[in-house]
DNA sequence: TTCATAGGTGTAAATCTATACAGTATGATT
DNA sequence: AATCATACTGTATAGATTTACACCTATGAA
């Protein structure tokens, strides 16, 4: 096999990640969405330069058509250096972020609290980590404090989706709602007011959107009354 | 995992059969084409069956998002001291409760919409199935119409817990108060009435506490305002 | 009989996906 | 200076794929 140029080793690498993920094959769009392409054609180009050096085959025509020249490893033995972004173990893992050391990105390991056995497809799209939500800013889309909000890691941010954001070195959980070019971010609780993001002044960056919520104890029925 | 018809594991062997030799599942035409089906229909059934059964994960509006729930044999060649009775450890799934079958126990196979690959001691006490839930009425503790209630199998209820509780061939998710002797239903939503049991009339089976909610889409921001 | 379930046919819409075409920019090589 | 490979953005479209709806035929149980 000709040999590979770093980024096309990256891509090689991400297509054997998703597979022992997913069991399938990643999609072009959603190698770019893994890699920050904005073009689904930046990952067919690498593909057609991995097939022309040998390392994958591809299948004309299929979705999702594409083979390894190497097997994968069995199972649980390789993975453990890869330490890629996304929790990639035997068991299906979600890493869980509790508080975010500022500065550092979102999945470095001193913001993981623990690992979680969820199925990461159970979610679409699938969850890459689990992120512990601190406060009540979103009470009324029903995710509470201390609730582990699902997370799928793309900085493409749809109108009215439920997003995870990077603001001055906190992380915020709100929905996203962008009209006119304006983007403002909205809680899910009159008691808190709805920011508008002012792209020269904010240093913000889009983490991710919510795809799900998980919480791990209820809350009791007190005797006074209210929670 | 509960038995597959002959002809279910006939699918089964195939989809194995067919990642074995492609390196991706196959769509449903593919499946029919297969086994001589003219219509891309029966495939889904035959896949709905099994993901119902536990045997493989179905990623919704993925092509090819088939995943198989016990992991391929290691590789072509390589079975010398056999595949064992014991197997990989199949990662641990609850079933997902959704209508319950009036009459039937909450656990009868044609209640379990399909299972989950979630770790049960993510929860404490340990959960034991997953109960779709429907309506509004414990909006305010959090738990939404859809939602996944992460449920333990036990006749004691404690005072202020929220219980699943089979009543007249229904079942419900109340908050359970006990006062003098009386139980009280209690929904978590101004807009529904709390209830009192009557030991005499009523025939309230308790099924178990709500130990955990998991909600597997999010709601999203409507250009009007609410949700 | 009547009902429920397994196993199918057939059609069609919505949406996913591969992939062509047209560019931009940056290095190495020639 | 000209050429080529790498590494992308952006747009568009034909075709692949999922999936809903309607309906059919057995078979076994109530």
């Amino acid at each position: 096999m000709k040999t590979l140029t770093p980024r096309q080793q990256e891509i090689l690498a991400l297509i054997r990640r998703f597979i022992t993920e997913t069991g399938y094959p990643p999609t072009r769009s959603e190698i770019g969405e893994a890699l920050g392409f904005r073009s689904p054609n930046a990952a067919e180009s690498h593909l057609r330069a991995l097939a022309r050096k040998g390392a994958i085959h591809l299948t004309p025509g299929t979705s999702r058509g594409i083979r390894l020249t190497e097997p994968l490893p069995p199972s649980p033995g390789e993975i453990l250096h890869g330490r890629g972004p996304e929790g990639e173990s035997p068991q299906a893992q979600l890493p869980v972020i509790g508080r975010v050391a500022a500065g550092s990105p979102l999945l470095a390991e001193e913001s993981i609290e623990c690992h979680y056995a969820v199925d990461p497809a159970l979610f679409s799209p699938r969850a890459d980590y689990l992120l512990r939500v601190r406060g009540e800013s979103m009470r009324d889309a029903g995710i509470l404090d201390g609730d582990l909000l699902a997370v799928h890691r793309t900085r493409e941010i749809r109108d009215g989706q439920i997003a995870v954001i990077r603001l001055h070195d906190e992380v915020t959980v709100k929905y996203v709602e962008r009209r006119h070019g304006v983007v403002r971010l909205l809680p899910a609780n009159p008691d808190f007011a709805p920011m508008e993001l002012d792209p020269e002044r904010d240093a913000a960056e889009p983490e991710g959107i919510g795809v799900g919520v998980i919480r791990d104890r209820l809350p009791t029925l007190l005797p006074g009354g209210r929670r």
